[in-house]
DNA sequence: GACTTTGACTTTCTTTGACTTTTAAGCTAT
DNA sequence: ATAGCTTAAAAGTCAAAGAAAGTCAAAGTC
């Protein structure tokens, strides 16, 4: 439908990485060269969809021969995912970080496809809806959110 | 019937979804342009017709790229269970009730162990323990009911 | 009175571009 | 050979403009 560059993009990126065991380094301008976008477009989707949160760690180099280095975090333990998604959670969370957070969760193997729907639904905004008020209804997705994430243990 | 807007954008929206095997993605202001109403009105009979109540489960994106995708409930043999948990479930519904409803649906075959524990968390007293009045608790709980039962789908 | 229509205003997500900062490499003077 | 300077090649930042969808209340209809 819609397909927006950006989304396009963060294909690109989730296909050179599972190429490359989770390891990817790229040139921003190349990229933005060969797929028709501004350079800073880059920095977006990188910044929107490969951010600690979903479990990516990103580095770069500016200058001659610089680079932008991202990679998936690889936990070796549950008990370590089970931590930085609790920790991610914090005290009041949104609902697109929430997602990102299952969303790492699902993709390091601690939940099926199913479960993560069943997760993701109960912390949409759709369910939260009677609660006005941002803060408030951030607090609680974060309480649900602590609660399920320690189902998983 | 006087055959308002609202009957016709209804009408188009089932037929969409009849013709996708239940599921449809659409853009608000393309359909709002290409049927001759306002945008919002769409809105309306995506929330008037296509709700949580009636089995259906609604996501969308704003921005560049946005879309409406609208998801109802299979017609199998599972359709009578989930829309009478639904029912069941009502607008408030108090923590013990909710947890009979699930139950039901385990005990019905259409969770397993593990999701059954996930969804009693989500609507868990302890994960709402931030709602005050046990009014809109149990309202919030009603909505998050509803959209873990349609995860069920 | 309940349902529908309309539109002004808001929020979210994306695209773009001007400007800044960092780094490597090359050049010059000693 | 080397310290220091210059330049060009990256990547980073940020804010404005654009592109959707959401909200809500007033007005209209039956």
């Amino acid at each position: 439908m819609g397909n927006p560059m950006s989304e396009q993009i963060a294909r690109i990126i989730e296909q050179m990485l599972e190429e490359n065991g989770g390891e990817l380094e790229l040139q921003r301008n190349k990229l933005a060269g060969s797929v028709g976008c501004v350079p800073s477009q880059i920095n977006y989707v990188i910044s929107s969809r490969f951010n600690t949160d979903r479990g990516y760690i990103v580095e770069s180099r500016r200058g001659g021969g610089g680079y932008i280095k991202i990679s998936k975090i690889s936990f070796d333990g549950k008990t370590a995912v089970l931590m930085h998604a609790l920790n991610a959670t914090g005290e009041q969370i949104d609902a697109q970080s929430a997602r990102a957070i299952l969303l790492a969760l699902y993709d390091n193997g601690l939940m099926n496809e199913r479960e993560f729907k069943i997760m993701l639904s109960a912390v949409s905004d759709s369910s939260l809806s009677k609660i006005v008020s941002g803060r408030g209804r951030d607090s609680v997705r974060a309480d649900i959110m602590k609660n399920l994430i320690l189902t998983l243990k």
